[in-house]
DNA sequence: GTCTATAACCGGATAGAC
DNA sequence: GTCTATCCGGTTATAGAC
């Protein structure tokens, strides 16, 4: 019973794998089954079709993330000193937890998928009433000095750009910079560092000629 | 012969699109055909085969994109007021003529073809070494404080990372977002300025308390 | 160079035994 | 619940006429 009690969750963690390697076109049933354990039919067993199951991990995955955003933007205080670090941090290690999920989040969204679409608008329309809150605690902040002046919108793509940059092109770095790679913990951590010190205070030293 | 007459170039300009668009595995040679306004067999008079096709594609956009990355480097003072505006403009501009380039490298570059592989390989190699004189260039600027002390490698990556996002989430974006993606020169270049803004000055006022 | 027809193959899905 | 064997549709690729 060891291994084999929970098949389904076997097969829905080779699927996440799988897919985010190799997209959804690119998938075979065939491998998402010999990386669970499993026989081919068994996944039939469990989920009606390919598109099922694409759709039941799709949709977990999609939601953890907008959740985890949901709960990052609950934001009192603007002080980007104090709230840029955590955000970065919540980001990252979110990110870390599921590095698979920004790669498969990009390739299939505009695949057509139905489930896709409607996922997409639901969680962005909820995200827009926090968004609006947003902007309102930002324009308090700026007001007081505490912010510079800037795009609310446009600030938090930056946030997430910079987080998932490494996530998403991450084959392609470790193969040119393979250092920095060797040790995935430290380069995540001063990629940490980075983002957090760029957002902070940017490339323009403070005392000036 | 107006339009019919180069064929083969467009041919390649349907093959950028749906590859684009729906990936290797999800492009349909009959879709490309029918985009080129050609029979699905003039492809194969043209190309050996989708792979061929493929190869020969992606090879010629991503020699394009290292081509600029190459002249972009070729920085002599690294004052980042002058430089960093120049380099955001010149890639959102390379950018904005291929779209769709960003997610067909992001998606096709783990996919196991040698060719892209070795081309990955190559262009970096290159790019070491004028990764290594900007270090250089850097290192000078930040000890006549032109510069805040910023790793070198961090800071390129930085860059691309807040370029390409609009491209590789265009998709979710122009759902979520309708109203700033109208008009999409405008989104550009509001996009380019919140860009230069963070990276020069980050999000912390300059006169604090 | 351009087309029609078709071969060859592959991968998702199912039937049915155990 | 798990397996073997097989079907069927779709996709790349080619043969061959014009």
């Amino acid at each position: 019973m060891s291994d084999r009690e929970n098949m389904r969750d076997r097969i829905k963690q080779a699927t996440a794998e799988v897919f985010g390697e190799r997209g959804y076109d690119g998938a075979r049933m065939q491998e998402i089954a010999d990386r669970a354990g499993a026989n081919k039919t068994m996944i039939y067993y469990y989920f009606a079709s390919k598109e099922a199951l694409f759709t039941a991990i799709f949709s977990e995955n999609f939601a953890a993330l907008f959740q985890l955003f949901n709960s990052i933007l609950q934001v009192e205080a603007v002080d980007p000193k104090v709230v840029i670090p955590q955000l970065v941090h919540l980001h990252l290690d979110f990110l870390s937890r599921n590095p698979e999920l920004p790669r498969m989040i990009i390739r299939e969204i505009q695949s057509g998928n139905p489930v896709v679409e409607k996922l997409v608008q639901s969680s962005f329309s909820r995200f827009g009433s926090q968004l609006q809150t947003l902007r309102e605690e930002m324009a308090v902040a700026i007001r007081e000095k505490r912010l510079r002046e800037v795009d609310p919108l446009q600030t938090v793509w930056n946030i997430v750009a910079l987080n998932i940059f490494i996530f998403i092109v991450r084959p392609i770095l470790s193969a040119a910079f393979p250092d920095e790679f060797a040790d995935a913990g430290r380069m995540l951590a001063e990629r940490e560092k980075a983002i957090v010190d760029l957002m902070l205070y940017g490339l323009v030293p403070r005392q000036e000629a």
